[in-house]
RNA sequence: GCGCCUGUAGCUCAAUAGGAUAGAGCAACGGACUUCUAAUCCGUAGGCUGGGGGUUCGACUCCCUCCAGGCGCGCCA
C-alpha cells in the first residue's frame, strides 16, 4: 500500500503483480529489472511513471501492452484510495495520476521534517570515504582546486542526507622530493633578499608566495642563514614553507566553507612503516617482481597499459608504493566505498590504483574516482591563462574576494562536474538578470517577506492548527506544480547520491525558483481572505524548506533579505 | 601512436539507469510595476544532438568508424 509520497510501496507492489504475470503465464526468467519510477516531462503522461512492461516484454518478448494491462488490473485492486487514474499510454508505459488530495499531504510531511526533509536511508549508513582537493602543500589552492573542493563538500552533505556515513578527507602529499625543492625555492628567494647573487633553481617554485614567505622569514629570523645551505638549514625551510602553505590552504578552504574529518599525512604513512609491508605483502602473493633494480606491481594482470615501479633502484618507495598504502589504510579503517575526487589530468592512474586494490583483494568497484574536468576562467569575453608553470594563476582565495563564496559555490555546482566548467567572472559579479544564485536566493528573500507581512496582517501559521488549513483552496495550476515539485525532492536527493552528480540539486534549485516567481507573479499570498492567504502561506513556507534544504546541500546560504 | 574525457539553439549548459513532442538561462525582438522586493514574469524566434553506419518497440544516451577540442602516457608527485 502506498503511503504518502514515498514510492517505496508502489515499487513493492508492482514487483508483486510482475512475479504474478509470470506465474500466470508460466514464464521463469532470473531475475525481473528494477523497478524505475520516473516523473514525466509531460504532464498529460501523469505523476509518475513506469517503463517495466516495455522492459519486460523485452526479455519474455510478449506484448509490452498486454503486459501492462495485466500490471494495472493487479494494482487497481490495491491502491483505489491512492491514485486518480492509471493509465496505459504510448508502447506500454504505465502512468499514474495521484488524487489531488495526496499531492497536499508532502506539505505536512515538509513541515513535520523541517530540515530532515529530503533525507532518506538509502545509504543504509554505508560507511564512504570521501578524499577531495589533497593538493600538494607546494603553493596556494587555485580556482580549479575550489571546483573541486565545491564538489567534494557538497557530494559529503549529498551523501549524508541519503543515509551514507561519510568521512572526509584531505590527503597531503608532505614526503617525497617537491617538498625539499619547495624549501630550496624559499631558501634561495631569502638569500636572494639579502643580496646574494643566486641562481634560482629551474625546477624551483617560481611563484610570488614563495618571495613572501622568503621575506616572513627574514622579519621573523632575519639574516640568521645569511649565506648557509646545509642539511638543517634546508630542513628548516623545507618544514616552515610546507606549514605556512598548509596552513593557508586551511585558510582558503574555511573561507570557501570547507572543511576536513581529517587531514592524513603521506609521511605518516613511512613513520609508522605501512609503506614497505603492503609492498611486500603484493610480493608474497607473486605480483611483484625485480627488474633493473626497481620493483614492479603487474598492473597490467589487472588491465593497466603497463606494470608501475613501486620500489625505485635507489632503495626509495615510489608515490605510487605510498597511494597503495594509503588506500590500503582507508579500507582497514572499515571504510566500504572509497571515492576519490581528482583533476582530470590525474585520469591515467586510476588503472594502476584499481589494479592494486584489487591485488589487497578489494572490490574493484568499491573504488571510485571522479575526474573534475578544467575550469576556465573568463573575463571580458576572453580567457585568462592559468599556467602554473611561470606562477601565474588565479587563486582561490582572489575568486573569492571577487564573487563571493555562495556564487563561486554555484557556479562549481551547476554543471556536472565532468564537463569543462567555463566561469565568466562578468556574469558571476553581475547583480541580476543572468546571476542563476541570486534568482535563486531571490525567490528565497522574497517568501521571507511575504511570510513577515502576513505577520503584520495578522495572519501567520503557527504550530497548532495547520490540520485546520484547507488544502484543496490550493487548486491553481501553478500550486499543483509546485506540490509536485517538491515531492521531487526526495527523488533528487537519491539520484545525485548514488550517481554522485551534486549538480542535480543545483538544477533542482533553479527550476523550484522558476516556479516559485511565476506563483509569486500569477497570485497573491496575502489577501483579504484569510483561509486562502493560510493556505497559500502554508505552500510557500514549505517551499521556504526545501530551497534552504537545497541549498545547504550545496553549501549556499538563504538571505532573508536581499 | 595508444588511452581517458568532451562535442546538443548564436553563447553557457540540461535532458532523471535506453523512454513519450530534445529543454532552461543569456543574447535578439515584443509585452507586464498605484500590487507580498521588476534581482521578477509572459510571449516570439532559434536544432539533420560534430559526420556516417549499426543494435531495438524506441538512441543525445549503447556499439563501430571518422572529424574536432581538452588531458594523460617518468625508477616525478
Amino acid at each position: 500500500m502506498l503511503n504518502k509520497t514515498d514510492h517505496e510501496g508502489l515499487k513493492q507492489t508492482i514487483t508483486e503483480s510482475v512475479y504474478q504475470y509470470l506465474k500466470e503465464k508460466g514464464i521463469e526468467i532470473d531475475a525481473i529489472p528494477a523497478i524505475i519510477l520516473t516523473t514525466p516531462k509531460e504532464r498529460v503522461h501523469g505523476h509518475l511513471s513506469t517503463n517495466i512492461a516495455l522492459q519486460l516484454s523485452g526479455m519474455v518478448s510478449n506484448n509490452a501492452r498486454e503486459i501492462a494491462q495485466f500490471i494495472v488490473k493487479e494494482l487497481k485492486k490495491s491502491n483505489e484510495e491512492v491514485f486518480d487514474k492509471i493509465e496505459i499510454a504510448g508502447p506500454g508505459f504505465i502512468n499514474f495520476y495521484f488524487k489531488k488530495d495526496l499531492l497536499y499531504t508532502v506539505l505536512h510531511e515538509i513541515t513535520a521534517e523541517k530540515n530532515k526533509f529530503g533525507y532518506s536511508d538509502i545509504g543504509k549508513g554505508e560507511k564512504i570515504l570521501l578524499e577531495y582537493v589533497s593538493v600538494n602543500p607546494t603553493g596556494p589552492l587555485h580556482v580549479g582546486h575550489g571546483k573541486c573542493a565545491a564538489v567534494g563538500d557538497s557530494l559529503s552533505k549529498i551523501l549524508k542526507a541519503a543515509g551514507y556515513r561519510v568521512s572526509t578527507e584531505y590527503y597531503i602529499n608532505d614526503h617525497g622530493k617537491q617538498m625539499d625543492v619547495l624549501g630550496q625555492s624559499v631558501l634561495v628567494r631569502y638569500r636572494q633578499l639579502l643580496g646574494e647573487m643566486l641562481e634560482f633553481p629551474e625546477n624551483g617554485y617560481q611563484g610570488d608566495y614563495i618571495i613572501a614567505l622568503a621575506r616572513e622569514v627574514l622579519d621573523k629570523y632575519g639574516i640568521e642563514f645569511k649565506g648557509k645551505d646545509d642539511s638543517e638549514t634546508i630542513q628548516f625551510f623545507k618544514s616552515y614553507a610546507q606549514q605556512r602553505i598548509l596552513q593557508d590552504i586551511k585558510e582558503d578552504l574555511a573561507l570557501f566553507g570547507v572543511e576536513f574529518d581529517n587531514w592524513f599525512s603521506e609521511e605518516s604513512l613511512f613513520t609508522q612503516n605501512k609503506v614497505y609491508p603492503v609492498v611486500d605483502r603484493l610480493r608474497q602473493e607473486g605480483f611483484i617482481y625485480l627488474d633493473k633494480g626497481a620493483l614492479w606491481f603487474k598492473s597490467t594482470d589487472f588491465g593497466d597499459e603497463k606494470d608501475r615501479v613501486v620500489t625505485r633502484a635507489n632503495g626509495e618507495a615510489a608515490y605510487f608504493a605510498s597511494d597503495i598504502a594509503y588506500h590500503d589504510d582507508k579500507y582497514k579503517r572499515g571504510f566500504k566505498t572509497l571515492i576519490d575526487i581528482w583533476g582530470s589530468d590525474h585520469h591515467g592512474y586510476i588503472s594502476r590504483v584499481k589494479a592494486a586494490i584489487q591485488a589487497l583483494g578489494y572490490s574493484r568497484d568499491s573504488f571510485q574516482v571522479l575526474l573534475v574536468q578544467f575550469v576556465t576562467l573568463v573575463r571580458a569575453g576572453k580567457t585568462i591563462g592559468m599556467s602554473t608553470r611561470g606562477g601565474q594563476f588565479v587563486t582561490l582565495k582572489d575568486l573569492l574576494k571577487e564573487v563571493g563564496k555562495d556564487v563561486a559555490r554555484y557556479f562549481f555546482l551547476m554543471h556536472s562536474h565532468d564537463s569543462h566548467t567555463e566561469f565568466d567572472l562578468d556574469i558571476a559579479k553581475s547583480q541580476s538578470l543572468e546571476n542563476p544564485v541570486f534568482y535563486i536566493q531571490y525567490a528565497y528573500a522574497r517568501i521571507c517577506s511575504i511570510i513577515k507581512k502576513g505577520e503584520t496582517n495578522n495572519i501567520a501559521l503557527n504550530d497548532t492548527g495547520k490540520e485546520q488549513i484547507d488544502l484543496k483552496l490550493l487548486d491553481k495550476k501553478e500550486e499543483l506544480e509546485i506540490l509536485k515539485k517538491l515531492i521531487n525532492f526526495k527523488k533528487i536527493v537519491e539520484r545525485s547520491a548514488i550517481q554522485r552528480k551534486p549538480y542535480l540539486i543545483a538544477g533542482y534549485l533553479h527550476e523550484l525558483a522558476s516556479l516559485f516567481h511565476k506563483y509569486y507573479t500569477e497570485h497573491k499570498v496575502i489577501t483579504r481572505d484569510k483561509k486562502l492567504s493560510e493556505a497559500r502561506l502554508y505552500l510557500i513556507s514549505s517551499v521556504k524548506i526545501v530551497l534552504e534544504n537545497a541549498l545547504s546541500l550545496l553549501g549556499i546560504d538563504a538571505p532573508e533579505k536581499m
